[in-house]
DNA sequence: CGCCCCGTTGAGGAGAGTCAATGGCTGTGG
DNA sequence: CCACAGCCATTGACTCTCCTCAACGGGGCG
């Protein structure tokens, strides 16, 4: 539970025992090898996912074998909410690495949230921010240019996986192909494999071994129009600067009256 | 309320006194003419927003000046339930048509979802649905070409928009401009006109004064390679075959215990 | 009546796609 | 320990979808 915790305490500060409730519920860790599939388009979903360790996508594959990838999964995110309402998945999401996650049934996890309010704000921050992150994807494949997409994708998940882990360095260990890449961002491999040599080129970013550098951030975000904010982020300062030090989360609709 | 509850009872039964609750909120009806912003991004939220008559968008600006329209609001369109969370906005929603919505605040609203499990279910869907909706999206942007992606929007439009009015007609009067179509599906308005003339060309659509006309919706769906479940309206069939007939909601995680 | 917005159409251009060949790595098996 | 297979990134040449610029025309409205 500690990545989620990393996560949300960007946004929300959580008492220690605020934690409880969650600890007691049937969960379980599995451990799914590269490759291997968490949820299978078609089938009915009805426990939620805590990714603890590796990356995952999720994706939808088109009648001719085409594929999109709707967004990737970092340690710490949460998935599918959605399976609460107990809906076969219109998608299928698959470990890129191998991979820890914490599952959790549906029914229990339900009870769970509705005695404990501030477990439930949590949660709602998390999947708020997974609309915010759809959202900005559409953006990014409907109104930029290859290179503002690679950029800024790049900047995002680094950004996530900073937010996640806690580091805070320029490298971001990045275990995708260009070919996911490609299919993240409606592009071809070949034409993504053009585009980031010329950012190699120009001093944007360097690679090894499935490692990506971002040597120049604030040029690569001038460049790909990244918001540093999108993610909610403001709300940590808020936070941060105008609470008092106690450790509760900050008033919300969500919270109880 | 009732456009709403059209569009859930394609999913749930419900029913009448278990609607007693939202209707003692603290709600009010308010009107927006075409043009006006129901939501302005970088504004604080915390109100929801239920579409009773009209047409809204969702968009985000780029710096430059691009526009990428994120999604329609059709009637019995529930949003924004993110402001929940009590965070700005990062997008603004537009009224394309005068529009009535009902406007209930947040804290409120949030007490009632928490006293009725029936009413939280159901509005757990909605917001299901809703991100179904922007993953759907990012397919077509990202995947499919301009001609896919046309006839595949006004096939989820129509479909939404039957489905909210009750209505099942070829005909979907559509107050959307080409360069509304074209900032939503990531082309030019050059490009969408071009594209949809050469569809009535060949018999797929006929337009007159702002509204569309599905002449063969079979051989759109088939071109455009639309999946006509996926609004999850699968489900509609496993309820209407598979309940009795008292009138209550299906058994999901939502519901107590 | 005249303006403005919108849709349409044409001509030319550019960004991204397609097809195909090459070369580096990694893993495997003889 | 080396040879070979398979996957992936890269690069070149060519193509095509979609974009840009621009002109024209129709309908609504003051």
């Amino acid at each position: 539970m500690q990545v989620f915790r990393n996560k949300l305490s960007q946004y929300v500060r959580l008492a220690d025992d605020a934690w409880l409730p969650i600890k007691e519920l049937d969960q379980r860790t599995e451990t799914f090898e590269a490759g291997e599939d968490l949820i299978v388009a078609g089938q009915d979903a009805n426990e939620i996912f805590i990714l603890q360790t590796g990356w995952a996508l999720r994706y939808r594959l088109l009648e001719d074998g085409r594929r999109q990838i709707v967004n990737f999964m970092l340690p710490g995110d949460v998935f599918d909410l959605q399976s609460l309402a107990d809906l076969q998945a219109d998608h299928t999401v698959t470990a890129i690495t191998d991979c820890d996650v914490t599952v959790i049934p549906a029914r229990p996890f339900v009870r769970m949230l509705r005695d404990s309010t501030r477990i439930a704000a949590a949660f709602w921050w998390a999947a708020v921010q997974e609309e915010s992150i759809l959202r900005e994807q559409i953006v990014r494949i409907g109104r930029r240019s290859a290179r503002e997409r690679i950029g800024h994708m790049l900047l995002e998940l680094h950004r996530r996986y900073a937010g996640a882990t806690g580091e805070e360095t320029d490298e971001l260990v990045m275990p995708v192909t260009r070919a996911d890449i490609a299919d993240a961002l409606g592009l071809t491999p070949v034409h993504v494999s053009r585009t980031m040599s010329a950012m190699r080129r120009s001093g944007l970013i360097a690679e090894e071994r499935g490692s990506i550098k971002l040597l120049d951030r604030a040029r690569l975000a001038r460049l790909s129009h990244f918001d540093t904010d999108y993610l909610h982020l403001k709300k940590l300062n808020l936070l941060t600067h105008g609470l008092s030090s106690n450790h509760t989360a900050p008033a919300t609709a969500l919270d109880a009256d």
